[in-house]
RNA sequence: GUCUUGUUAGCUCAGCUGGUAGAGCACGUCACUUUUAAUGAUGUGGCCGAUGGUUCGAAUCCAUCACAGGACACCA
C-alpha cells in the first residue's frame, strides 16, 4: 500500500486529530500579504533602530516549515516560500490558550505549510525574524521530508521525484529559473529583431529535417502512422516558400536514440530561418545573441565550467580541413584522400564503418580530433556536402557547403548554414540519402517529396539555424549533465509490468 | 549495446576475512521563553533492490535480473 510507512501513519494520525480538534489540516483561505525576500527588503532597517523591533508592524508570511527548533515554552521554526526563508519566534504566550501546546509542538512539524501573522523584530543573535501572534496550518504534510543537513543527494530520487529536489535543494531552484530566463530572452532577441514565432506541427508524416531514429504513434481515425518530429526544419522552410521572412519556433524535438550527458529522447531546441541572408549573418547574429544572453544574465564573460574556462568574448572562427590540420594535428596531406584518411584512422586503433565517402571520413576526422578541442565558441565552417544533405553548396567549391556549426566547451550547440533552395540539387541530394539509408545507414535523410514540390514554386535565399537549449542551458549553469537541466528528464519505469507494457498488449 | 561502481530505517551513511543489524537526522516521550544542522535524557523504527545458488549459517561469497551513477560505443 502506498501510506503504509509508519511514519506516513503517523502523520495520518495527526491529521485526524487536527480535524477533530476544528482545524481544517488542507485550509484555502491564506490570509498572506507578503513574500519573504519582500519582509526581509522592507524591514531591514530594523537593524539600525532602538530594540531592533517594531510592533507596530504587522505581516504575513507562509511557506514550509523546513527547521524546527522547540524550547519549552517558544520555538524557533524556519519556513520557506518560493523567494527565501525567514525565522519565526513562536511563544505560548503569544498565541490563543493552549494553541502552543496541543497544535503547535504535538502536532506541526517539518514539511507543513503554514501561515504566520506578527511583527518584525532581530533576534540576539542578530537575525531578522518575525514575531508570531497568529499561526494557522495550511497543508499539512504526511509524508516526512529529507535528512535536513545533507537533504536529498540520490540522483535517482532526484530525478524522479523532482518536487522533491526543488523542495530540498535552493541551488537546483536557480538552474531552472536560469533556464526559463534563457527561454523567455532568446524569445524576446528573436522578436525585437523582427522575427515572427510560429508553431508547426510535433507530429509528422515523413520524419525529416535532421538524421535520426524517430518515434512512432498511430492517428486512429485515419489509421496512418505519424513520426514524432525530428527536427521543425522542413516546415519552418515551407513558411518562406509562404512568404515570411524571419520565422523561428522554440520547441521540442524527439529523438529515438541512447540516452546520456547529453542527450534526452526529447530537447529543446530553437530554429530560426531568415530570407535574403546568408549563413555569415547568421555567425554575426549568434555573437550578437550570445552577447544579449550574457547582459540580461548579468554573467561574466570569462565562465567556468567544470575544469575549464570559456571566454565568450573570444569567438573563433576556422573552416572545418582547416582545423583538421592545425586544431586536430591531423597530417595535410591525408585529409582529401580516403585510402589515407581510413589508414590514418586504423593506425590510431580507430575502426570505419566501410563504404564512407570522403565527407564523411573528413567528419570522422573531426569528431576524433577536433571537436573536444574546440573550448572557447568557435564555428566551424564549409562543411563537406556529403554530410549537409540540407544545406546550399558553395558558390566557388560545389565539394563544401555554407555552413557552420558553433562549438563551445567541446559540444556541439548550434548548426547553421544558407539553406539549399535548388529544387532539383535537393531532390538530388535526398536520393543520395535514400542510396545511404539502403546501404544500411538507418538514420539517413527521408525522402519528402512535399517539401521538394514546395522549394520547386521558389524560395527566397534564406539562412537557418538551430540551438541546442538544453545544452546551452548547460554551459550558462555549469551542469554536466542534461539531467540536471531538465526538471523532468526520461526515467526508465521502476516496475517491470510499465517497462513491458507494450508487449502485453499486443 | 559494452565495461565499471552502487542499491542497508523516511533521509544521509557505517557494517573488515560469512555468526542473525548500527549511527546521525527525522519521529515519540521528558526537560528547556532568543535558538541557528539548537541542546540534554530516553524510546520506536529494517523482507539489507529481486530471484536462485554455495554453506550448519549469507547484508556479507557466487550467478542471473531490475534500477541508478560514471566511462566508452552509438547519436555526422
Amino acid at each position: 500500500m502506498i501510506f503504509d510507512n509508519k511514519f506516513i501513519q503517523q502523520r495520518i494520525e495527526k491529521t485526524e486529530l487536527l480535524k477533530s480538534m476544528g482545524i481544517n489540516p488542507y485550509a484555502n483561505d491564506s490570509k498572506r500579504n507578503t513574500t519573504i525576500e519582500k519582509y526581509i527588503n522592507v524591514n531591514s532597517d530594523l537593524f539600525g533602530i532602538e530594540g531592533k523591533r517594531d510592533e507596530h508592524r504587522h505581516y504575513v508570511v507562509s511557506g514550509r516549515i523546513k527547521l524546527f527548533r522547540v524550547m519549552g515554552k517558544a520555538s524557533f521554526i524556519e519556513i520557506e516560500d518560493e523567494s527565501g526563508s525567514l525565522q519565526i519566534y513562536v511563544a505560548r504566550d503569544n498565541l490563543p490558550e493552549g494553541f502552543y501546546n496541543d497544535v503547535f509542538k504535538k502536532n506541526i512539524e517539518t514539511g507543513d505549510i503554514v501561515e504566520v501573522g506578527g511583527y518584525p523584530f532581530v533576534t540576539g543573535q542578530g537575525e531578522l525574524s518575525l514575531h508570531a501572534s497568529s499561526f494557522k496550518l495550511l497543508t499539512k504534510a504526511i509524508s516526512p521530508l529529507p535528512e535536513k543537513f545533507h537533504g536529498i543527494t540520490d540522483k535517482e530520487i532526484r530525478y524522479r521525484k523532482r518536487y522533491l529536489d526543488l523542495i530540498m535543494n535552493a541551488d537546483v531552484r536557480k538552474t531552472f529559473k536560469i533556464r526559463s530566463n534563457v527561454i523567455s530572452l532568446t524569445r524576446r532577441f528573436f522578436e525585437e529583431k523582427g522575427f515572427l514565432e510560429v508553431e508547426t506541427p510535433m507530429m509528422h508524416p515523413i520524419a525529416g529535417g535532421a538524421n535520426a531514429k524517430p518515434f512512432v504513434t498511430h492517428h486512429n481515425a485515419l489509421k496512418i502512422d505519424r513520426y514524432l518530429r525530428i527536427a521543425p526544419e522542413l516546415y519552418l522552410k515551407r513558411l518562406i516558400v509562404g512568404g515570411f521572412e524571419a520565422v523561428f519556433e522554440i520547441n521540442r524535438n524527439f529523438r529515438n536514440e541512447g540516452m546520456d550527458a547529453t542527450h534526452n529522447p526529447e530537447f529543446t531546441s530553437i530554429e530560426f530561418y531568415w530570407a535574403y541572408k546568408t549563413y555569415r549573418d547568421l555567425i554575426l547574429i549568434t555573437k550578437e545573441y550570445f552577447t544579449y544572453l550574457f547582459d540580461h544574465l548579468n554573467l561574466p564573460t570569462l565562465l567556468p565550467y567544470g575544469d575549464m574556462e570559456i571566454n565568450f568574448a573570444n569567438f573563433q572562427e576556422i573552416p572545418l580541413i582547416e582545423s583538421l590540420t592545425t586544431i586536430g594535428g591531423v597530417p595535410a596531406d591525408i585529409v582529401y584522400d580516403k585510402e589515407k584518411i581510413i589508414a590514418f584512422l586504423n593506425s590510431k586503433n580507430l575502426t570505419v564503418k566501410p563504404g564512407l565517402n570522403l565527407g564523411q571520413l573528413q567528419g570522422e576526422l573531426f569528431d576524433e580530433f577536433v571537436e573536444e578541442k574546440l573550448i572557447d565558441p568557435t564555428f566551424i565552417t564549409e562543411y563537406p556536402v556529403e554530410i549537409s544533405p540540407l544545406a546550399r553548396r558553395s558558390d566557388t567549391n560545389p565539394d563544401i557547403t555554407e555552413r557552420f556549426e558553433l562549438f563551445i566547451a567541446g559540444r556541439e550547440i548550434a548548426n547553421a548554414f544558407s539553406e539549399l533552395n535548388d529544387p532539383v540539387d535537393q531532390l538530388g541530394r535526398f536520393e543520395s540519402q535514400i542510396e545511404a539509408k539502403e546501404s544500411g545507414d538507418d538514420e539517413a535523410h527521408e525522402m519528402d517529396e512535399d517539401f521538394i514540390d514546395a522549394l520547386s514554386y521558389g524560395m527566397a535565399p534564406t539562412a537557418g539555424q538551430g540551438i541546442g537549449i538544453d545544452r546551452l542551458v548547460m554551459l550558462l549553469t555549469n551542469e554536466h549533465s542534461i539531467r540536471d537541466v531538465l526538471l523532468f528528464p526520461a526515467m526508465k519505469p521502476l516496475h517491470k509490468d510499465e517497462l513491458h507494457q507494450d508487449e502485453e498488449e499486443e
